[in-house]
Formats: structure tokens, sequence, C-alpha cells
DNA sequence: GGGTATGCGGAGGCGGTCTCCGAGTAGATG
DNA sequence: CATCTACTCGGAGACCGCCTCCGCATACCC
């Protein structure tokens, strides 16, 4: 995708890799709002060339998270062989969680580039989407899901428990998560 | 409570009501995160008066939503008299919602008030938790709804959804607020 | 009308975002 | 190896928002 003719120049390159590590750093420790100079200054390397690299905040995240997206993808390709849907889709929610979990602030992040063509992440956030999906559609064929839940509707619910986590310290989320997928359930 | 002795002076009182209106109306326009200093400046006020009347901007959101607040207490004591309690609680919820709608950004911050004793929002939140605590108790007595559910997941819960109707326009929120309750329901 | 407690306002310090352009340099070329 | 150029760097600076502080104004009491 970014790959358009010619290698990046070597101190480019290593600029951009020095951002990335101060950045998982600075949104490990601060979230996702941390702040861009500091990031800059911390991986020593002025803030121009910080947003030369990254134009937005978004793309530094997105270039951030990728490999994690890449896990989540692979993860529902996975699953999607298992024997028991339901109990797949359970299984990969709780993946989904942890990811929308890594930095706080980032739920709400993939939450507004979930419907927004013109974030950086939107094309993620789709194709997790669709890995979640298909993990659904597996679950409802075999009737033990509601059918009137859509992918998105998933996205939406798991991102919104993750959301709810960032707010409070105890394993709540997780027991809300499986209360919210319990409720899903065709009665 | 602000009751102490002396009644606020003329000038005092006029501009504490002239920012709550901005406030309104900023609030309403651009969401909780509105630019206090306009705030101010629409109020034709300095923006050394709106710290002092209110220290914090969750003083100033707390101000603004107490009528709000009131009502939801009231319907909440109301729908407690309820021949069905189960209907009770998922009417109440929606005005819980439509609440926690009417800015954008409001429901992060009830979420964050809701455990947090120093925020202003704190009592607030506390007295509409033990209104929604009574109703769902009622609720689980009949046996329909699960008893694993604290006041607390509820109000968790409803924001969440909350929080996700600001990130998509349509009415989802609703949809996925019944998808919520239902999944509450004692199988 | 005079005195004082109370309230007013905005300048100013801080820290953040983002742009722009002169200076510096990696790497291709002869 | 020297030269040249296109690419990259860095940070000054414009702008904005938060919040504090204190000299000035004035509402209210007597």
């Amino acid at each position: 995708m970014a790959t358009t003719q010619r290698p990046m120049r070597a101190d480019a390159r290593r600029n951009y890799e020095r951002l990335l590590a101060a950045a998982r750093v600075a949104f490990a420790e601060q979230g996702t709002e941390a702040s861009l100079e500091e990031i800059a200054r911390a991986a020593g390397v002025g803030i121009g060339t910080l947003y030369r690299h990254f134009p937005t905040r978004r793309a530094l995240l997105e270039a951030v998270l990728h490999d994690g997206l890449v896990t989540l993808d692979t993860q529902a390709r996975e699953l999607l062989g298992s024997d028991s849907p339901q109990e797949a889709l359970l299984e990969w929610t709780r993946h989904l969680m942890a990811h929308a979990t890594v930095y706080r602030g980032l739920a709400a992040t993939l939450m507004s580039s979930l419907n927004d063509p013109a974030s950086e992440l939107y094309g993620a956030c789709q194709q997790t989407r669709a890995g979640g999906s298909a993990l659904l559609a597996a679950a409802q064929r075999t009737g033990a899901v509601r059918d009137d839940v859509t992918g998105t509707d998933l996205m939406r619910l798991v991102n919104a428990v993750a959301w709810i986590g960032e707010h409070c310290g105890d394993d709540t989320s997780e027991r809300l998560l499986g209360l919210v997928m319990d409720g899903l359930r065709a009665q």
C-alpha cells in the first residue's frame, strides 16, 4: 500500500521506526491522547518530522496498531473452523476487547473510525468487522445467536464494553462482556 | 446546598444565570468539550467570572444538568409503583439514555463521574444509580431479570449504549438498548 | 454618602496542535 | 572521490484553549 517505488531514505526509515517505538511507549503510558510533541521529543526527532511521517494522530495510531489487527484477523480465520461457532464467537470477542483496551482512549478512536471513511483506521475497522461478521454469521446459522444482530452491532457493543473497562479498574468489563454476549443468544 | 447564608450579590446572580444559559447553548451545539472561553464571551462575561462561579467544567455541567437529574429521579419514583417492574425498568432506561444523550460527550463525563467521588457529578450519578437500582431490584424480585446484574452495571451499560449513539447518527442506539436490556432477562 | 466586602475582567503563563521553509544530508552520477 | 540534487530534517511561530492572579469596580449595609 505504502510501497510506491523507491525505498525510504535511510535517515527517514530510522526516524520512522524511532517514532513508532516512542509512540507505543507514550500511548501505553498516557493513552491515545498523549502529546505528539512529547513523542517526537522522546524519539529524538523534530515535531515536523513526526507530522511528515504521520499527518494525523490516527495515522500514527494505525501504524502502531497494525500488527495487532493482523493478529486479530488471523484469529478470526482460525476460529471460523471451530466446532462450536458460539464458543468461537465469544472467544474472538474477548480477543477483540483485549485489542480495544491496549491503550486508554483507543475504544473511542475505534468507535468513531468505524463509520468514518476519512479515518486512517477505517480500513482496519472494516476488515476486523468482516472477520467478526463471519464468526457471527456462523453462530447464527447454528441458531445459537439471535438473527437481528449485525456485525456492526457486534463491533459497537464490544467497543462499548471495552470503553466501560477504561472507566473502572476491576474486571467488570470482562463480566459485562459475558453478560452482553449472553444476551445475544437466541431464546 | 449552595445556600450558605447571605444571598448572592445582584450582579453575581445575573452573571451566573447568563453563564448557565450560554453554556446550555454551547454544549448543545459543540458538546461538553465546548470552549469555556467562548461560553464566557457569549455570556458577555470575563473568563475569570466563569471560573469563579464554576471552578471546573464539570461543575458547570452539573449546574446545567440539574433539572434533568431531578426529573429522572421523579420518573424513577413514579415507575417504582408500576404493575410491570420489567416494563418500568425498560422505560426508565430509555429516559436515562435520553438524558445521557442531550449533549455530545456527556456519556463519557457521566461514566467517569460514576466512580469518582471527586467529581462534581458524583452525587448526581449516585442518586440516579440509586433510582435505577430500586427499579432493577423490583424487576429482579419478579424473576424477570437475572440476579447477577447490579445497579452500577445498569448505569454503565446504558451509558455505554448512549455513547454508541454519539457515534452513529441513526436510531441504532435505541435498538441496541433494547437488545442489551433484552439480554438482562432471566432465562 | 461613605466604607468595605464582594465580585469583575482580562493579561499572561503554560502547553498543545499544526504549518512552513531554510538548512542539512543521503545517495545517485560521472 | 567529488559533485549535485532531491529528499528530509527541525524548530520557530501562529493559533487556540486552560486556568490563575490581582488591581479595579461596585453592590450593599449603615
